[in-house]
DNA sequence: AGCACGCCGACT
DNA sequence: GTCGGCGTGCTC
């Protein structure tokens, strides 16, 4: 019997490892931590990771069993790897096969050989130099190839054939049969060089690179809270610079919707080396390349979404993440995970530095600031083009509104299209309105899968729950009492639209929405569109507010602020100010600054007013004073259970099981508050509620789960349920 | 999560 | 008689 034992990491959604026998007679000196093995697991063959290697185990010798297969004969994954998967598994008690799931790659999780396919250079040869055009008047394909590779010294790879919408390969061949193109494959980083940097950084970017680029080889965090049009990208791109250039890797985090082609291309001019991309929109193969090229060095930069925090950096030299403050590094489903915070976790196992950077940073980033934590880099300048817009609020009490609309916004539009200019108008709803209600009997219309109200889409005829997305078709009297006395109450983007149509026939009015842009590619056309476009006007959602930038706005008005003052969420007036000051950054440019008005019915609302009279930055601090007041997030700890089932009975028989369970655990400083039934009901006929658990302190909250977890586990009514624990949420109510 | 085992109702 | 419903138990 072998006197050593495998500790694996199994594919399997358990809170636990298991212990496996080596091969038979194989030497010890065969085994790592990081491998992957195949195992027979159960009545199935399952891939795992060795984690550790013990001389000891609780396990029977008659339990036992050999792994099947060894899949690496050197670690796919490294010491620092397995301390960050492990820690992940650990703070956000998650079964440590779904962390993995998370880290690896689909195919590496597959068993998939770890090989990188090396790109197939193209150029011509001597006798296809010598070619001219007449020689191909009969294959207009090849000629464009031709005429491709000769404007080119060195060999290229596919990607100088991506912009052409025919299939190239068959072409290419032919010319490769006849002699005419050489092919190579890639052995090294095909280096080209960079664009000259177009800029001299000002004084305080200057400063901030200097400050970063002092510390490249010890861990620190460094909040680079810059202004929108400060330069922040500017900064990032110096300093990568300079970690290339030491031969180091960066890894560049960035919220979901920003990462574009566009943005991706950007970075390829400007830095002299290999860059990968790593996000939702890459296939399976696509996707293992990436993590593969920057584990084995072959790339030095990762520019990626949350999940790429946990590709395995060849020589590690610096972590940064875009828009800090951004909600989609969270991840909101399985493992849920706060990118951000593995990212530190990960800059400080790999002792670099991590550069958080962002217009409008998280009331954390800004508490860990003053903790001395994270160090504060500020950028207040503007560079030339980007203008300072003015933010004023509209008084709307007394006012005569035409459906929310105040006369004095509808006065500030008809000025605005008057100088040919355009207007983007900001309602944070889409749909017509969001309730139904009967004049007579006041009758709401109901979500019957949900608790949530129905909304009403006048354009598709229906009303939709936006939480399940059950739909149900509008009906002309009342369910309850049969009169024809149903009437919309609030609004949406849809009514928005309707409105400033009848104020404004003949202008050309664009919606942008979930339900405008559904289709693929139908947001950029309509953003190219506007950019190009004269004076317009456009209605949307938050998703307006993001990433683009629309030079020829000059107004901006946000419709209804009062319901984001008020929302349960307690994160809402942060996003409500982080929304603001995105939006005003993101219209007019230097001659032709943007104003942006906002409608309220609370003109003396304290925190709006910090927000508009002195910036974002007045505003977090006394946001951060008055959650510390309420004893919210970064000053108290909050986990959710969150459980749901079909029925809606197995749920609760589970939680009152949880509730006699927890009056067993010794709680301190622990406080429980709920069930709450949950509204953010995803999958349809489901029953979902939630349970919040806060404490002072992290330690007692995290003792507390792990020694609620494994007891749970045990409680009979938790077979008809699915339950899940969510570790520093973004949403507490 | 899967997947088997096992014990009860309705069916060619 | 058996096919298949889902309650219960287990995975080194």
């Amino acid at each position: 019997m072998s006197n050593f034992y495998l500790n694996i990491a199994v594919d399997t959604p358990l809170y636990r490892i298991f212990d496996y026998l080596p091969i038979n007679n194989s030497p010890r000196s065969d085994y790592q931590a990081g491998q992957r093995v195949s195992v027979s697991f159960g009545r199935r063959q399952k891939i795992g990771v060795i984690l550790n290697i013990s001389s000891s185990t609780d396990i029977s010798k008659a339990q036992l069993k050999p792994i099947s297969k060894l899949l690496d004969a050197e670690p796919l994954l490294s010491p620092e790897d397995l301390t960050l998967y492990k820690w992940a598994a650990n703070y956000y008690h998650s079964p440590i096969g779904e962390v993995f799931a998370q880290a690896l790659p689909k195919q590496l999780r597959m068993g998939k050989e770890p090989t990188i396919k090396l790109a197939t250079l193209y150029s011509l040869s001597q006798s296809g130099h010598a070619l001219d055009e007449t020689c191909f008047n009969r294959s207009p394909r090849q000629r464009a190839l031709w005429q491709q590779l000769k404007s080119t010294a060195n060999p290229v790879d596919r990607h100088v054939f991506a912009a052409l919408d025919w299939d190239w390969r068959a072409p290419i061949n032919s010319m490769i049969k006849k002699g005419w193109v050489d092919i190579q494959h890639e052995d090294a980083p095909a280096l080209s060089p960079p664009e000259a940097p177009l800029f001299s950084p000002n004084s305080e970017q200057q400063a901030a690179i200097k400050a970063i680029s002092k510390k490249q080889q010890a861990f620190q965090v460094f909040l680079l809270d810059g202004v929108t049009g400060s330069g922040k990208t500017e900064v990032y791109l110096q300093l990568i610079q300079q970690v290339i250039n030491n031969g180091k890797q960066v890894l560049i985090l960035l919220p979901e919707i920003t990462l574009t082609p566009q943005l991706a291309e950007r970075f390829r001019k400007r830095l002299a080396t290999q860059m990968v991309v790593s996000h939702s929109g890459l296939n399976d193969s696509q996707r293992s390349q990436a993590w593969l090229r920057i584990k084995k060095g072959l790339a030095n930069i990762l520019l990626g979404t949350r999940s790429a925090v946990f590709t395995p950096m060849n020589a590690p030299g610096m972590i940064i993440m875009d828009e800090e403050h951004d909600p989609s590094f969270k991840q909101q489903e399985g493992f849920r995970y706060s990118a951000r915070n593995v990212a530190i976790m990960r800059a400080r196992d790999y002792n670099i530095p991590i550069v958080l950077g962002s217009a409008t940073p998280s009331l954390e980033s800004l508490h860990s600031v003053q903790q001395n934590q994270f160090t504060h880099l500020v950028l207040t300048k503007r560079t030339a083009g980007a203008s300072q817009p003015v933010i004023r609020l509209l008084d709307c009490r007394h006012q005569t509104l035409d459906n929310h609309l105040s006369p004095s916004l509808l006065n500030a539009i008809k000025k605005t299209l008057e100088r040919n200019e355009q207007v983007i108008l900001f309602v944070n709803r889409r749909g017509f309105a969001p309730v139904l209600m009967c004049h007579r009997c006041g009758w709401v219309g109901e979500c019957r899968r949900c608790d949530s109200r129905l909304v009403i889409h006048k354009e598709a005829h229906l009303l939709k729950c936006h939480h399940c997305g059950t739909e149900h078709r509008i009906p002309s009297t009342c369910p309850s009492c049969q009169e024809a006395e149903l009437f919309p109450l609030g609004l949406g983007t849809e009514r928005v639209e309707e409105t400033l149509n009848s104020h404004f026939p003949n202008t050309p009015i664009t919606r942008i929405d979930r339900d405008s842009t559904r289709q693929k590619d139908a947001m950029q056309s309509l953003i190219n569109q506007v950019r190009q476009g004269g004076g317009q006007i456009l209605v949307g959602t938050q998703m307006l507010a993001k990433g683009h930038h629309f030079p020829n706005v000059t107004l901006v008005g946000i419709v209804d602020i009062d319901a984001g003052l008020f929302s349960c969420d307690f994160r809402a007036s942060e996003r409500m100010a982080q929304l603001i000051t995105q939006v005003a950054g993101r219209a007019g440019r230097e001659e032709k600054p943007g104003r942006v008005l906002i409608q309220t019915h609370q003109p003396e609302h304290p925190l709006l007013n910090t927000l508009i009279e002195h910036g974002y930055a007045r505003f977090a601090k006394e946001a951060l004073a008055e959650r510390q007041q309420a004893q919210l997030p970064p000053y108290h700890y909050h986990a959710l259970l969150r459980v749901n089932a079909v029925k809606e009975q197995a749920v609760l028989n589970f939680l009152t099981d949880v509730g006699h369970l927890i009056s067993n655990i010794q709680l301190t400083s622990i406080q429980i508050l709920g069930p709450v039934p949950a509204p953010m009901l995803k999958r349809a006929g489901r029953f979902r509620y939630q349970l919040l658990i806060e404490s002072p302190q992290r330690k007692a909250r995290h003792q507390f789960l792990k020694s609620l977890l494994p007891e749970l586990e045990k409680i009979k009514s938790s077979r008809q349920v699915r339950w899940s624990i969510d570790v520093d949420p973004i949403d507490i109510f």
